[in-house]
DNA sequence: CATTTGATTCACT
DNA sequence: GTGAATCAAATGA
């Protein structure tokens, strides 16, 4: 990523964390400095350090004032979400950084997948607080 | 100011 | 299968 490689990563495996109902979202119970860039405009990173050695690659995707992301658990043949931020490299630079070209990191449109190729499940790391509408399908597996 | 948590991963038994 | 590792921020005293 230093040399100017560009690399195209197939994001495969994403995770859903929508609003401030949604206990599993670090913001439910408001805003705090750590997870602002949630509360701001979509379209730009949230980078979060888990367990101080994971960092969690995030994108905002609600408007401003509105709490929500997906978590980038998998990309191309990377499974994990600690492990795609290391094999990207990505730390707290990236946070609150913008998804786009200056930046080093963005998104481009792929073709459309069928949803018989995309399977549902139930999101996976949250089991401290084991509540049923924790196990919303809000994670979601491209399976090729 | 001290303690707890955390969207995980790796090593070891 | 179980538990440790380890940084930053939130929460509580």
């Amino acid at each position: 990523m230093s040399d100017g490689e560009i690399r195209r990563w197939k994001l495969t495996e994403v995770e859903a964390y929508d609003g401030p109902e949604d206990r599993a979202c670090h913001a439910w119970k408001g805003q705090t400095p750590r997870n602002a860039v949630m509360f701001g405009p979509p379209g730009v990173f949230y980078v979060y350090l888990c367990y101080g050695v994971h960092w969690m690659l995030n994108v905002v995707t609600g408007p401003v004032g509105f709490p929500a992301a997906v978590l980038i658990r998998g990309a191309g043949e990377v499974i994990g979400p600690g492990r795609v931020t290391k094999s990207l490299a990505i730390d707290r630079i990236q946070n609150q950084k913008p998804a786009q070209k200056s930046t080093g990191l963005w998104f481009e449109s792929a073709k459309e997948i069928p949803d018989h190729e995309i399977e549902t499940t139930p999101r996976i790391g949250i089991g401290y607080a084991s509540e049923p509408w924790l196990s919303a399908p809000y994670r979601y597996v491209w399976h090729r």
